[in-house]
DNA sequence: AAACTGACTAATA
DNA sequence: CTATTAGCCAGTT
């Protein structure tokens, strides 16, 4: 495998400390406009040895897209917390503040 | 090869 | 807020 799944990691990997990014962002910066589920799918297909911070991905509505029951769900939100990610009581992030937003100056504070 | 599936998103209702 | 519809497309079966 590689193709798709690479330049999806690539562009996971660029992800700063402390920030997130959508699945949808993923892909248009990885050049897969549109391919927002195929990131999504190359995550989860990502093995155990290739280490990228997979938990700083998460849906638009700024939330972690696994169930909590499920591998990683918890884990990803304890990860994320440890980063500074700041979560509401619904468990979701603020992408306002929290979204990556590369090439663009960041106005926020 | 065809059908299924899925860590998605956006628009409607 | 939830539900439905539709668009997207690679990997599995």
């Amino acid at each position: 495998m590689s193709t798709s799944y690479e330049r999806i990691y690539a562009v996971v990997k660029r992800i700063p400390r402390g920030r997130v990014a959508t699945y949808g962002q993923v892909a248009d910066l990885a050049g897969l406009h549109g391919h927002a589920r195929q990131v999504g799918y190359a995550l989860h297909a990502t093995p155990a040895h290739v280490r990228i911070p997979w938990q700083r991905v998460v849906n638009s509505k700024g939330e972690i897209s696994l169930r909590p029951h499920e591998g990683g769900g918890d884990l990803q939100a304890a990860l994320l917390e440890a980063e500074g990610v700041e979560f509401s009581a619904a468990g979701r992030i603020d992408l306002d503040r929290y979204q990556w937003k590369p090439r663009r100056v960041r106005i926020d504070r």
